[in-house]
DNA sequence: GAAAAAACATTGAAATTTCAATATTTGAAG
DNA sequence: CTTCAAATATTGAAATTTCAATGTTTTTTC
């Protein structure tokens, strides 16, 4: 009898016991990890970690965005964001700014030479994502980046 | 006219500049950061991360695991999970045997603790999976978790 | 079977992230 | 208009993670 995902549920009613490839949570800490991982190699060249090509690829339109946006945006918490905008002001990759409307919130630019670099970093992104459809589909990347959409609109 | 997401590449043939929303890389780290968060919620109530019912659950058959192989398994690179092996001893969750077929490695085994504790992460972790379905739908999730494997296969 | 290379795990220092607390400004309540 | 609460960002200390180097043991090569 072959033995099927569902069957665990079956084989022991009192507590189920997946093991952990089948939870949601761990597939997509795993894939996650991996395309990371992938993407981190190809911005190493330009010696930059992908949290910080998420900070310059939200600022490159050329907009200012306040910490707490961009903090959501760049998918980091408020004090990480704090130090990294530190270290990325003092590589002169952006500044900040009060904003004069709310002089509680400060305002986040990109500087030209992050404007640049930001370039740079798309091309890299961008060859990675031809990458992966490549060897994984055109189809199926699309059909998996309309399920995260949407399970982050539901679960957020 | 309606603006579809292959349009970047025809609007600016020389340098596509898709939003960032549109990367496989951000979707999945977005996803993976919200489930991970509410995974996180409901552990915090054991007083564990995510990383250590990851450990726990792996070593939940009763068999021993190298630190390379766990740490694979784990989703953790190696210096991470031993320093993360050592608080868990600390805490009796687990244990250090060197494999006598191969004194370079060392297997870690989940103490009765270690187990214990291991069956209440798991209720845990399975009741926000539940969570997950709910809100999201059966269909979905399973066809999320096909394409994720698939990912992980043709990325690895 | 000795020497060299590979596999495995750990360590210490450095960098990063997180937590809790703080400071400043704005909005709301009376 | 003054006080209190909420929103925003930063800070310092502590915890964690990462990087490069090290120490064992096993495997390979000659």
């Amino acid at each position: 009898m072959r033995l099927l995902t569902q069957d665990f549920v079956v084989s022991d009613p009192s507590s189920p016991n997946p093991p952990i490839t089948a939870h949601l949570a761990y597939l997509l800490a795993q894939a996650n990890r991996e395309i990371n991982r992938q993407l981190d190699e190809r911005l190493r060249t330009e010696g930059v970690p992908v949290e910080q090509w998420r900070i310059l690829k939200v600022l490159s339109d050329g907009n200012g965005r306040s910490m707490g946006d961009l903090a959501e945006a760049a998918l980091l918490n408020h004090p990480t964001l704090t130090k990294t905008i530190d270290r990325m002001v003092s590589d002169s990759l952006v500044y900040r700014i009060s904003d004069p409307n709310d002089r509680r919130k400060v305002l986040i630019f990109s500087s030209d030479r992050g404007k640049a670099l930001s370039r740079r970093l798309n091309s890299l992104a961008l060859s990675q994502e031809a990458h992966i459809v490549d060897s994984y589909g055109d189809k199926a990347t699309m059909q998996l980046k309309r399920l995260l959409e949407n399970l982050i609109e539901s679960a957020g």
